[in-house]
DNA sequence: ACTTCAATACGGGTTTTCCCTAAAAATCAA
DNA sequence: TTGATTTTTAGGGAAAACCCGTATTGAAGT
């Protein structure tokens, strides 16, 4: 592993990029930090310059160009410099095509704590990829809008405490059928048993009921 | 049933008693309403009006009385009137003390809205009790608080997935132990099982980590 | 010193959940 | 219509949770 890291950050607004140099240079490892404020003073600085790591705002003013672009011509261009997304409204269909079309290395949330940004930029270094929590979060949340209309009728039952039998008689299925449901909601909202389940549905419904649009959101009454 | 009601507020802040005469007014079968801003106009009032209700706050600025001696006052000179206390902060004393000494019909939390409040004054007229909802939440909330260090542990590692022998490892303690807890867990939360208990408390431990002092809370991290 | 209660542990039996596999029927979009 | 997804039903077996007790320890309070 690299004893010192440079740094270059493509922002389009300067305010922000100097506010992020600021933290950075407080990292023991980062000796040198560069600013680029458009694509063709990011590419002249990466051609001179001997850059570690990039960190690049998905969205810019212009239309000519944004973060994907910039991302796949960096790692095109320099294969071993790692790329890190910062973005204020994290999307599911951003997260797939950064990582498997851009090959990004980290996926930050742009509120994101000094601490937070350091290890993310340790993991980086080690070749590991690194998404912020409150994004991936978010990315699960999106998953559970996937729940379809019976399954969220089982799982809101199996939260005010009926067991399998009783849910099915209210449903007027067969015990059987909801096993298989409370088998999918698990699946898809990743816990191993129903109590974790459950705990994960009630957090999340109290927690997004007022910052996710409820006619796409599972959680409306 | 009495075709009209006749209310007296007394309240020692006369700006939300105004408020609450301007909502009570909506209501359809509200005939007249008097303000009282201390128990000597209260008194009076009562002795010349015909009162149906006495819409009462439990705390007043001097410190000669407060709600709960008006209210014992009222109920022993004339039984037959209706009083609803009106809060801001519920505590479960306030409550056993109205209800069991005070003999008090309703305990509303301020800011309720009107649907509530007149369903509440139906409520009494029809000789029901009434206790808002989000009163009731919190008296639940104070019985959580009754767990006890360990069974924080354990109801938190339930949240998380692990089964019973898991958490018991983690605690150095045997499953027949973790079972125990579980099932005092399920007791004090007056819930049917442990998907029941997990949804319950994820669901508070979110809606109240900032409206509860986190001192005597149990959710504090 | 005595009581109370939380925390610990154990046993045996019942109920419920969980896992695997399989497949029919209904719904919906292309 | 065809194909994809959802919803439904099903059986058997293992794992876990739940319910009924009893009982010991130690700490806290009176």
């Amino acid at each position: 592993m690299k004893e010192t890291i440079n740094i270059l950050i493509v922002e389009d607004h300067l305010s922000f990029a100097q506010g992020m140099d600021l933290l950075l240079t407080q990292h023991p490892k980062v000796d040198r930090i560069d600013i680029a404020t458009n694509r063709k003073d990011a590419l002249e600085i990466l051609s001179v310059q001997s850059i570690d790591i990039v960190i690049l705002d998905l969205h810019f003013e212009t239309n000519d160009y944004d973060g994907f672009i910039i991302a796949k011509k960096i790692k095109q261009l320099y294969p071993d410099i790692k790329i890190m997304i910062l973005t204020q409204h994290a999307k599911k269909a951003h997260h797939k095509r950064l990582f498997e079309e851009c090959k990004v290395d980290a996926y930050l949330d742009k509120k994101l704590g000094v601490e937070e940004t350091f290890y993310a930029i340790d993991q980086v270094m080690n070749d590991e990829k690194y998404i912020d929590e409150s994004i991936k979060e978010m990315l699960e949340i999106e998953g559970f809008m996937n729940i379809s209309d019976r399954e969220k009728e089982v799982l809101e039952l199996l939260c005010q405490g009926f067991i399998h039998k009783q849910i099915a008689d209210k449903l007027f299925i067969v015990h059987k059928t909801v096993e298989v449901h409370v088998r999918n909601l698990r699946q898809k909202f990743d816990v191993k048993n129903s109590a974790e389940l459950c705990a994960k549905y009630a957090k999340y419904k109290n927690a997004n009921r007022d910052n996710i649009d409820d006619t796409t959101s599972p959680f409306q009454e």
